[in-house]
DNA sequence: TGACTATCTGGATCAGTGATCCGTATATTC
DNA sequence: GAATATACGGATCACTGATCCAGATAGTCA
């Protein structure tokens, strides 16, 4: 790549970040061109797609919660572990509204640039569950889809401004149902 | 209103909710008008905004499951009615795709179109919820705000392709942990 | 050092969105 | 039948992402 190519790759990254945390995931990409002092065909011909654009910014991000899965794996408390590891996923979302629907879309879409990293995480959260579930602290009838899924909606409300200040509880009403011995009960 | 204007109405309704049911929310208001043989700006004088035009279309079936809640209010199984109350809420969802997400907005929106049906539904819900928790038999620290969240979430899943399948399952799941004496156990 | 070429750039343009303006057409009233 | 209040929709605006291509430039080779 031509090092003036690779520098203007480099700044379109960094504002890119920015925009992203300022304004979420459907920010206008002529403005993050505009904010790069770049033509918009620039920024489309470096990212083909906002996916693409995403993809290059969350990819470290992704394999980091890869990662610590991994790392999880040979916890002693299986379902602490999963539990603990579920909420840092829905945490880590929150840093990026909006990126939880590109992540339900790409993750049965082999097109989509984010589409790897995203069954690379369901299939890290799926050992975890498996680790609970042969502990039996973790209820048998849901699969690394369904946590996926769960995870995904927790994030998704954590989107919504209205019910944002209840997913944090929600989690854990959530998480209760995923666990066994811990009863639905009260708090 | 002028014959005319009401006639118009109408139609664009009708038309509206054929698109609705085709295309999903974001459908373009420009084609609803187009196959309403109508100019964009008649349509927008009828509804100012998308939620205008969503209010009027849901509006009848708002207050059908606001309706059904108060119904289920003299149920002598309150947990039973407060969650096939529930289910049905996810299920309505289902037809209108993408409108969970205007609901979310809405229900702090107080200049939202959808606001008042929103709340309404909220209440109903608590209502019954509280039913459930006087019995004993569902869990008290969560509210009605907690439960219409959690309805918009499962209602999410249900509008992502990739998710929908396991919605069904994944209401259970949720389901079991507003219960009390339902354990969180498997299947 | 200078020229050549493959690469990169960004303004201009296109089709699409919802919003708005305002001259024209028409339903209603007297 | 004439007057008027009302409704209509084409035209336009600002915006979105996508695409094209003439011009600028970095890297290379003589």
């Amino acid at each position: 790549m031509r090092a003036d190519a690779r520098k203007n790759r480099d700044h379109l990254l960094a504002v890119a970040g920015t925009a992203l945390a300022e304004q979420g995931v459907e920010v206008s990409l002529r403005d993050i061109a505009r904010r790069a002092d770049v033509g918009l065909a620039t920024l489309l011909r470096h990212f083909p797609t906002r996916e693409a654009l995403l993809d290059a910014l969350l990819r470290t991000s992704f394999d980091e919660m890869t990662a610590r899965a991994a790392a999880l794996e040979t916890s002693d408390a299986p379902a602490e572990a999963l539990v603990s590891w579920l909420r840092d996923c829905v945490t880590w979302t929150t840093e990026y509204r909006g990126v939880t629907v590109l992540m339900a879309a790409a993750i049965d879409d082999t097109e989509s640039a984010l589409h790897a990293s995203c069954v690379a995480l369901r299939a890290a959260g799926a050992r975890l569950l498996v680790r609970a579930q042969e502990a039996g602290t973790a209820r048998t009838d849901v699969d690394g889809t369904d946590v996926f899924a769960l995870v995904a909606a927790l994030a998704w409300l954590g989107d919504q401004p209205a019910l944002a200040p209840r997913a944090d509880h929600l989690f854990d009403v959530v998480a209760s149902a995923l666990l066994t011995g811990t009863a639905g009960g009260d708090a």
